[in-house]
RNA sequence: GGAGGAGUUCCCGAGUGGCCAAAGGGGGCAGACUGUAAAUCUGUUGUCAGUGACUUCGGUGGUUCGAAUCCACCCUCCUCCA
């Protein structure tokens, strides 16, 4: 199967400008493409990942990637499906993120000998002059065209500031100066960005009087529309210090039932046709499919050892009640008060619940347990002894838990 | 610049002097049921403390025995006009 046909198998393909004309470029590995990432966070998260998994694939076809890291369009912000303004970010903020991105991305794509380039747009963005700018760019953009576009749609309602009504124009900017310096032909992004997107392409014919074209990858939504990767706490990041392997796993081992199959295509580098096999999968079988998605997953982003090792931690835990290699709390002596600790502080402490009334409310529900036997009492305390050595598993729910130790 | 409207707890949104830690919904958390899923049902959802205390309704002051609710000034946003 060519690449082309490979990506809307996948189902990660939303738009084009150009079928005919993108299948051709990287279907024959002659496309160079851009993606861009902002560095408004000090960690990629699942929605990049997918990014950069798309990258990869097309790098694998012979094309040349571009990885953009947007530390000048961050200092504006993106408008796109936003409901209110991102809050703005300091300069030392952005290159710290910046710096973290570019760890990060190396390790999924390979940087050398031109296979593929990192570049950060604040290296042109930041130097330009207002007015010379104005000039230059300014009459090829209609203001009427930029307010019609979609994604400014739910802020027209709002409210939309001047300064993000620039960052279609920084975008497009971004493309104009990537096709100069690099020959860079394509770009891609998340569906969000279409209309940034061929603010780019539009600039390039209109100075250039050249194409480029653009395609944008299916938004990982969840069946019931939300934005995949994000959970109550956050998003799920790839940050091992962030979002622990094991957390990361069992997000996706978590997945609703119809979200597996859509997942596996999109993220995972598994044949398309074993992916289809799975497709008949039904009920508790679709198990298997999740552990497979979670681990291959894991592999990906940490290291096929953190992914066995949290496949056997969850089997563990959820089939045979044993404990395995599970993340732990450490203690100190001094969260002890005469040597002992009660659940309510230690539930506290090891970070399973915020605060001691939540704490307090989850023993009432009975949803703690401590080695095994479920808690009842908010009196109950744990002596030095029972902590040291291999400590005590502690059970806040049905998934979240922590083995706490004393140090 | 002028005229109107709004800012409430994670979100939406009631409340317009004491009965308000603040209705209702969403979300979250816990329990039951299950397949570590979804749906459903039940409970819970500011903090600290065993029936009580403390902090909260854009900000700062004020009126009052008592304010999210009244007054003044300020800030932010929206709509219409310029």
């Amino acid at each position: 199967m060519k690449l082309y046909d490979e990506l809307v198998a996948r189902g990660l393909i939303a738009q084009v400008t150009s079928e005919d004309e993108v299948r051709e470029l990287i279907d024959n590995g002659k496309a160079t493409f851009y993606i861009g990432f902002d560095p408004t966070a000090d960690s990629l998260h699942v929605g990049h990942f997918m990014a950069l998994c798309l990258m990869k694939r097309l790098q694998m076809g012979g094309n040349k990637p571009i990885a953009l890291i947007g530390g000048g369009t961050a200092m504006v912000g993106d408008p796109s499906g936003r409901t209110d303004m991102r809050q703005m970010s300091t300069v030392e903020t952005l290159e710290h993120n910046s710096e973290c991105f570019k760890k990060q991305m190396s390790k999924f794509i390979d940087f050398s000998e031109g296979k593929a380039i990192m570049v950060n747009n604040a290296d042109w963005l930041m130097g330009l002059n207002y007015v010379e700018f104005l000039r230059d760019v300014g009459p090829h953009f209609s203001v009427n065209t930029m307010l019609r576009a979609k994604c400014y749609e739910q802020r027209m309602e709002k409210g939309l500031s001047f300064l993000e009504f620039n960052y279609m124009i920084m975008q497009s900017y971004d493309f104009y100066e990537l096709f100069i310096k690099y020959g860079c032909n394509m770009q891609f992004g998340g569906d969000d960005q279409w209309s940034n997107m061929l603010g780019g392409t539009e600039l390039i014919r209109r100075k250039l009087g050249k194409d480029a074209h653009a395609m944008t990858i299916t938004l990982l939504l969840t069946s019931e529309g939300k934005k995949m990767g994000k959970t109550q706490s956050g998003a799920v990041w790839l940050d091992p210090d962030k979002t622990s392997p094991f957390d990361f796993f069992q997000y996706w081992r978590n997945v609703g039932d119809d979200d597996v199959i859509k997942c596996l295509k999109m993220l995972t580098f598994l044949p398309i046709e074993q992916i289809e096999a799975m497709e008949k999968w039904e009920g508790a079988e679709l198990n298997r499919a999740k552990e497979i998605l979670a681990h291959e997953l894991t592999s990906l982003v940490h290291s096929k050892e953190d992914a066995d090792k949290a496949l056997e931690t969850a089997r563990s835990l959820f089939s045979s009640g044993g404990a395995g290699d599970m993340p732990t709390a450490a203690l100190t002596h001094d969260d002890l008060t005469d040597g002992k600790i009660d659940i309510l502080n230690m539930l506290v402490k090891c970070g399973l619940c915020p605060s001691k009334s939540e704490a307090r409310r989850a023993v009432e529900q009975g949803g703690v347990e401590a080695d095994g036997e479920k808690v009842t009492e908010f009196g109950k305390c744990f002596c030095c002894d029972e902590l040291n050595g291999e400590g005590i598993v502690v059970k806040r729910g049905k998934k979240k838990f922590k083995r706490v130790t004393l140090n």
